[in-house]
DNA sequence: GTGAAAGTTGAACCATGTTTCAACTTATTG
DNA sequence: CAATAAGTTGAAACATGGTTCAACTTTCAC
């Protein structure tokens, strides 16, 4: 969770952040519980007073820090969000081969959502608590892959012809893929899985 | 939307399917305005007051209907599920070769995802609203997928080793393309991008 | 140390919206 | 044309939970 991550400036509201050691451990205490709560419960279903109590502070205390829920889901959406792309990102890109680091890449994020299933609950209810950061979240995933793929037909590596709808087609792959063997099951291995995933991806399903 | 539909035994709770016309009238006309409303603003922002109000009906009629708001969703998504499998499985089972199936497939998916951009806010949210019947959709798409991509394979159409990995995969693309091409956007022919999808699928990403 | 700034507290306020119900109207059946 | 079943109505009961605020405690700078 977000326990071992610094609390950045744009995490709150403008004159909400914390100006003293005391003020971030609070605010640190929030963010975990409530990226614990949102992951169990749903946005909906999780309440401010739960997340306070979980975080151990008083009910009050959230507004010293947060404008509103919505505005702490906000926070939350941008850090996971960032927090994948940090996480795969690196392991794709270190690799010289394009498709050897797709398969890298997939394996990673699957023992990411392995270790942070509420990943996708947060990322995905934000479609409906705050559609913006929602699309942005896809946009941005989707932005960085076309660019790598670009790169990569450039130097020769794949077909010179990826476009947009190549990039949509690979994250949805992946996100499914993350879906079912990350959230939903563990009952195959995730480097399994990325080799046969990458396979599909570099050859097709043609005989 | 539902409206051309019949009313179906299944849709309501036991002990609440409309015995005369006039019943399944009201009915019909719930859940046109439900799906309407859960489309427009999703699960939690939509009311019972709302729908009722927009369905023309007095708010207690819902409760002659439905046993509650979460129990008129459930049918919703039971609804909109089917609705995709009969619009595009025939389209697909249709075409001999099982690739080209797949194009006509997803052009024909991505036409009625523009016609019914509820479609997507319904079924995501079931992740929030009601699990099961979320998991039971992605469930019954992928093993009806399966199913056929095997067929095919066992008649030398495509690869042999086709499993469960491809299925998903398949299906995650082509709903990652729903949402780009088909609910966030309109900049692009939907034969266009059913032709870029199916020939990544068919030859993969390699030069 | 002292005063100001930062942070904490939780009861009370408030808004929203689901569900119930008893009186009423319309349809069906023999 | 009863008699009964089916359907309709909307006010009121009920539940939930976000947000405010004024009194209080801790921290920090000088």
């Amino acid at each position: 969770m977000s326990a071992e991550r610094g609390i950045s400036a744009t995490m709150t509201p403008a004159g909400k952040t914390p100006r003293t050691e005391r003020g971030r451990k609070t605010l640190r205490l929030l963010l975990d519980a409530a990226a614990a709560e949102f992951g169990e419960k749903g946005f909906h279903e999780s309440s401010v007073v739960s997340i306070t109590q979980r975080a151990g502070v008083a009910l009050g205390s959230f507004y010293t820090y947060f404008d509103s829920k919505d505005s702490l889901f906000r926070a939350l959406v941008r850090d996971m969000s960032a927090q994948v792309r940090h996480t795969v990102g690196p392991v794709m890109a270190a690799e010289p081969n394009r498709l050897e680091g797709e398969r890298k890449g997939l394996a990673k994020f699957l023992e990411f959502v392995r270790e942070h299933k509420e990943l996708y609950r947060i990322i995905d209810e934000a479609e409906f608590v705050d559609p913006p950061s929602y699309r942005a979240h896809y946009e941005d995933t989707v932005n960085g892959y076309l660019k790598s793929l670009k790169d990569a037909a450039a130097q020769g590596q794949l077909r010179e012809d990826v476009e947009e709808v190549h990039a949509w087609a690979i994250v949805g792959m992946n996100v499914f893929l993350g879906l079912r063997f990350g959230v939903l099951g563990n009952d195959r291995d995730v480097t399994d899985v990325a080799n046969v995933a990458a396979d599909l991806l570099t050859n097709g399903l043609k005989r």
